[in-house]
Parts: C-alpha cells; sequence; structure tokens
DNA sequence: GATGAATGAGCCTTCATTCAT
DNA sequence: GATGAATGAAGGCTCATTCAT
C-alpha cells in the first residue's frame, strides 16, 4: 500500500507501469476521437481500456493529467518530427515548405491522435476556465513568424504582418487535418499539395505585374 | 390556452416570453463564452440569467435547443449580413473581399457571441456522438468555392483546387476571429487587412516571374 | 382577483365553472387511463383538457383534489345506478345477480372511467402514504356481505363466512372489469355470464350429493 | 478486470457484490410496500437500505432493473414452489387446492415481499405506458386454465369457460393475498379455507338437485 | 375567470475521486 | 499493483404549486 502522498505520475518507473499508462493514454485518445471531449469520461475510458476504473486513478493523478499527457505527448513528437525533417531545408522557403509537409506527414499515421489531440487543445480548460493549450498551441506560431520573418530578410517571402500570417498558415494547416481527421475518404496528399501552393502563393514575393480585376474599377 | 406540457420552444408567442428566451439566450452565450462548452450547465445559465433553474426549461425544451439556437440564430443573421453586405460587389475578386470584409464587420460588435457560437459549433453532438453542426457549418465552405469558381473562370483567381481552397480561405478567416475573440487586446482591423492581403495573394493571379529560391537548387 | 383563503372547492358555484371542472376531471380520467397513475401528471392532465396549468389549480385546491373526485364520483354514480336496479329485486340471491349485473353494466359504458377509477382506487395515497380509499373501497364488501348473511339466513345461500366471501366476489367481478378494460375486444356479456355462473355455483346451496373425486383417495 | 461503465447487472459475480444487490433489493421491497410505487424513488431506496444514493447505479443498471428484479424474483420463486408442491397432486381437483395451498403457503412468509411484487406488477409500465408485467401475470391464468380444462374432460369440473374462471379464481385468491397484506390482523389460515371451499363450490359438479329460489320465479 | 410565468424540491443518472482489501 | 466498492456533487429534467396580471 502506498502512502497517500506518494505522487501518482512517479509510478511510471516500473516497465509494467509504463505499459499500462500507454494503454490507458491510447484508450484516452480513442475515446476523445470517438465522443469528443465533453463526453470523455473516466468511465469510458476504463471500458476502452478493457480496466477498472480503479486503475486509472492509480496510474493517473487525475483526469486532467491523462488530457493534458495524450495531447503534449503527440504535440512533442509532432514538433521533434518537424525540426528532424526540417533541418536539412535551406533556407526559409524550402523551411516552410518542409515543416508544413513534415507536420501533415507525421499526422498521417496518427489519424485517431491527432483528433484527440485537438479536442483537448480546443476544449482543456484549468480550474478557472482559462484555456490551457492556448500558450503551448501558441509557441508553434512564434517559431513559424520568426520564419517568415527570416524570408522576408532574405527577400524570399513578401512584406506582411510576419506574426499575424504566422497563424492564418497554421489555422489553414490545421483545417486540412481536421477535415482528414473526420472524412477518412479525405486525399491526405492532394490536399497537402494544394495547401502547399496555397501557402506558397500567399506568402512569395511575385512580380509587380498584376492582372487588374477589371470590376475593382467599378468600385462597390 | 397553452400548457406547461405543450412544447415549450412554441412559446415565442407573447412578448414578455421572447424577453426571457432572448435573456437566457444571453446567458447562455456569455457563460459559453466564459467557462466553454463543457462546463456550461444550465445551472450556471440559471445563475447569469439571474433566475430559478426552472424557468430555462419552461422557456426551452431542452438544453440542447438552447446551445443549438445560440449557434444557429448567430449564424444566420452573420449569412444575412454577408449577403446584404456582398450583393453589391462586382465580380468574383471584390465579393471574395467583400465577403469576408462583411464577415468580420459582423461579428466586431459581437466578440462573446462569436466564442459562444465557435465553442457550440464546435462540440455540440447529437446522441450517438456525432458532431451536430458540421453540416451547417459546411455550406458556407461550398458557397465560398463556388465563388472561388467563377473567379477562376473569369481568369480573376489563379488555378487552383477550389473547394479546398474554399475551406483554407474560411480557416484563415476563422482563426483571426479566434484569437481577437480570445484576445480583446488584439486589433482586428489590422488583422483583417493583413487577412486581406493574405487571401488575395493566394488566390490572384500573378506573373509567371517568379524571384527564383537560390535555396531551391540545392534541394533538401 | 379572489382571497388567499378562499376554498377553490367553493369555486364550483358558477355554471362555467362546473363546465371546467367537468372538462378537467374527464382529462384527467383520460391520462389516468392512459398513461396510469404514477405518470398521470398535472401537466399532462392541462394537455390533454387543452387547457394551461393553471386554470387546473385555480379550479382544484390540488391535485390530490382531482384524482379524488375522478374516483368517488364515478364510485358514487355506480353505487346509485346499483341501488336503483337493485330495488326491484326480491330476495338476496336475486339481488346478488342485480347487483353484479348492474355494476357491469353501469361500467360497460365508461370503460375509460373504469381505469381511471381504478388507477386512483389503487394506488392514490395521502400524506403519510396510507393507502387512501381503502375504506371506500371496503363498504361495498361490507353491503354485499350482509347481503350474503341474508340469503344465508333464508336458505339461499350454503354456509360460508360471508364477509371473507363477499370479497372473493368482489375480487372475481373486478377482474372482469379490469380485464375488459384493458382489452377492449374481450366480450362483457358473456364474461359477465360466466362470472354470474361462476358466483351462484359458489354460494348456493346444492346437494350433498358430490362426486367423489376418485384421485382424492390416493390423497397427498 | 471491469469497469465502472460496463453493464452493473453483470457485477453478480462477488460475494459481497451479491449481499448488496440482495441488500438492496430488500431495501427496494420495504420501500414499495411502505409508500407504494409511485413514491418509491431511487433515494428513498438507498435511505432505507442505509446507503449513499450513487451505490445504487453502481450495483444495478437502472431503477427498472430494481422494480423488475424484486417483482420477477419473488414470481419465480413461487412459480417454483408451487410446481414442487403440486406434483405430487393426483388429478386436477386435487392439483388445483394443492395449487392455490401452496401459493398462499409460499407467500404466508414473505408478506412484504408480497405487497412490493404486488405494486410493481400493476403500476410497472415502460416508456410507452404500456403495463410491463401483464403478459408475466397471464402465464398464471393460462396454466389454471389448462387444468381446469382438464378436469372437465375428467367429469371432475362441470362446465364453464375456462379460460374465463382461471381468471376468477385467480383474483379471488389474490384478493385474500391482498387483503392480508394489507391488514396483519388477518387470519390467513381461515381464509385459505374458506378461498379453497369457495372455488371449490364454483368449479365442482354438483346434483341437478338444486334448492329452487322462491323468489327467482317473481323475477324482476 | 384565466393564464403565463416562476419556483424550488425532487426525480434518475453520471461523474471524478477515494479507499479498503 | 490492482480493483471493486462507495461517495457525494452535479448533471438535465419534471413536478405540484404559487402568484401577478
Amino acid at each position: 500500500m502506498r502512502t497517500n502522498g506518494e505522487a501518482a505520475g512517479e509510478r511510471r518507473g516500473t516497465v509494467g507501469g509504463r505499459a499500462r499508462r500507454e494503454q490507458i493514454e491510447r484508450a484516452a485518445a480513442e475515446v476523445l476521437a470517438d465522443v469528443g471531449y465533453a463526453a470523455a469520461s473516466v468511465a469510458r475510458i476504463a471500458q476502452q481500456a478493457g480496466v477498472s476504473k480503479g486503475v486509472i486513478t492509480y496510474h493517473f493523478r487525475s483526469k486532467d493529467e491523462i488530457l493534458r499527457r495524450v495531447a503534449l505527448r503527440l504535440f512533442r513528437e509532432c514538433a521533434d518530427h518537424i525540426v528532424a525533417q526540417t533541418s536539412a531545408a535551406a533556407g526559409p522557403a524550402a523551411r516552410l515548405r518542409a515543416g508544413i509537409s513534415a507536420e501533415l506527414d507525421f499526422f498521417s499515421s496518427r489519424r485517431l491522435e491527432f483528433r484527440a489531440m485537438a479536442e483537448v487543445m480546443a476544449n482543456h480548460r484549468d480550474a478557472s476556465f482559462t484555456r490551457a493549450f492556448d500558450d503551448v498551441a501558441g509557441v508553434e506560431a512564434v517559431a513559424l513568424a520568426e520564419l517568415l520573418r527570416q524570408g522576408q530578410a532574405l527577400g524570399q517571402f513578401r512584406a506582411f504582418d510576419a506574426d499575424e500570417v504566422a497563424h492564418l498558415i497554421g489555422a489553414a494547416k490545421n483545417r486540412v487535418l481536421d477535415r482528414w481527421a473526420s472524412d477518412e475518404a479525405l486525399d491526405l496528399a492532394s490536399a497537402s499539395a494544394t495547401l502547399l501552393d496555397f501557402v506558397e502563393s500567399a506568402v512569395s514575393v511575385r512580380s509587380a505585374m498584376r492582372i487588374s480585376d477589371p470590376f475593382d474599377e467599378l468600385g462597390r
């Protein structure tokens, strides 16, 4: 019998414990993807894992910890994957492309986990109802903004508010994943291509020559 | 000559009833914006409205009806506003710009309601856990895709998968609203300008002359 | 505006009021027959009557009063009918037969009301959960027992515990009504004939000669 | 390795679980007997059992399951008891007598449970307000009718509508139990004797010699 | 007379968590 | 390590009743 003060999170030392934790996290992801954040109860997670409810509170401090881990683990794995895939790319334009590709590539084999992560990121809140993952989701945009600024400095990207545009790109990219996550039939590869082309067109420097919109003169 | 047993939803008739319903819907929106979908309970809505819990089930068939109304009403008002603001615009490019502007403009005075609507749209599910608002949110993209196709036919927009790009534009636009909704300090006007510029750049026809990326040759 | 102390039951004076009360009582009977005692709520009664819930508490002191009236009115009307139909009958045996016939006859045009009455009689309780209609239902048995005793004194009926047998006859008779009430297809006339024959055989004096049961000797 | 989310009804396995279930069922029966079907709430049952409300939903899928079990268990035990006690009886007349005696005997040590069962049988309805136990209560009459027909074939019983009479006998028998259940002072043994005599007189073949009713000729 | 509105208690159920074994 | 059992708060909803208009 463990002492009351012992932290459940520390129990991940043993090999069996780690396996159990992962089994539970996987079940939690499945439930989140299936029924959504609001209906993802500990009971349902236990049922999905084929485990008693007690096991879950034995291995996790709280439901909160499970959800956080489901989201953060994937988020970090994704970040690592992107860094690895991006490091070889030379120059901001290539890195931008490589980064987006890497992310889509990363999630392409983790449809279910992506849905789970998205559910948690969008909904999880702390005790005072403040969204808990706004910050962590924000770092992605910060890194992207920095990349955009570098590209602007090098003359690869045209002039725009880099912070703002970083968010727009991130949003477009997430929508591709969201749609694919909720519609398995969607062709992720072709959607990726469209996305890359869309983003590139939006940020790249282009000739001053622009086909004028004949209607533009008419105003509105 | 109506009864409590009768459908509460039909109680819209009397002037007092309509006012109460609106008060409750407002309170529901406030709660949704404040604590999020999962924590938006009838009790909290009642408390926010300063009425007893019973009043709410008196005026609404179910909690579901309240949430649906909070979301759909704003959604429809927004759609109407966009149609009105867009009708004068001549040509797809102008209509695209006008449409986005109109939507941002519409929500600019409804920050709280927008958050509420977003919470419901993202989370509301039916009894079998299927997202309830996926369809209604989809019609927006369908209309946008049609607009894009018209622009392509007229040579205003470059070649791309119109359906896919419609979603990307929608996502970018929503992100602007999302961020502004959760951070009042954000300057919606300037963000709008950036968004419009971003979208226009992404879809407009442009010269074939493109500044080559010196790194591109190195590949990755 | 009436004073608070005024009894709602007194409001039955006016002609309109009486009509309303009867309309509500009829609706209550319909609901009772339809959904049973436990689910017969004021809301459902109001809905059935096509009237607002408020009307009901305006005309009746409480739900309790409605139910009591639904049951008692029919009970009394039935008793009156029986008395009228029985008065002509000469002698206990004839009166027994006439009484049973009269009761079945009385309810034969009040199927729904009978179900309602039965629901209330079987379930209605006072504040301390004591069945409220045990007494009133008992008077029927008392009267029947008296009749049986008279018949015994006259040698028409054989010897038996008259009080006890009164209950048995009453139960058999009620079962006929119960079954017919819940199964419209049942032929009440033929069931009545069987019932009368059954009861008569049970109570009538008969010859001492009885066909011996050949198995009886084997005993058990 | 079971879960709270799993079907609670299957939790019968463990010895402690079974004991709790029985404790709760007993408490439910006590409450039903005490306050009647309509007022038998989960809260009251929990209070009677001396446990928290949650325990009840932990051990039972729903309130419905508890009530059904309370009724059906006793019903089946009773049926088994009757079969056992009746098997030795030779011939329909003896079996009829033995069956009635067995049932009264069975319930004589289960006064409270009988009341509970009667409450549930009379009131329990499904979601569409159809009485849930009409069928199961009907099988008793079917078996009795068959017995009566056998007796008629053997010449032990006189001619009558066996199906109808089976219901009449059942009703009479239940009334004895009902009265005894609500009035402990009632002498069940003597009531039983009267019942058996009553039934036997009603169904047995008797001599054609019948004391004529002098009043009958007068008609009515 | 009549009614829409409101109330607060109570309904059954699900919840996250605790704890003895 | 693991789990069945238990808890009490909270969930959405229905209830009989009260009351201002």
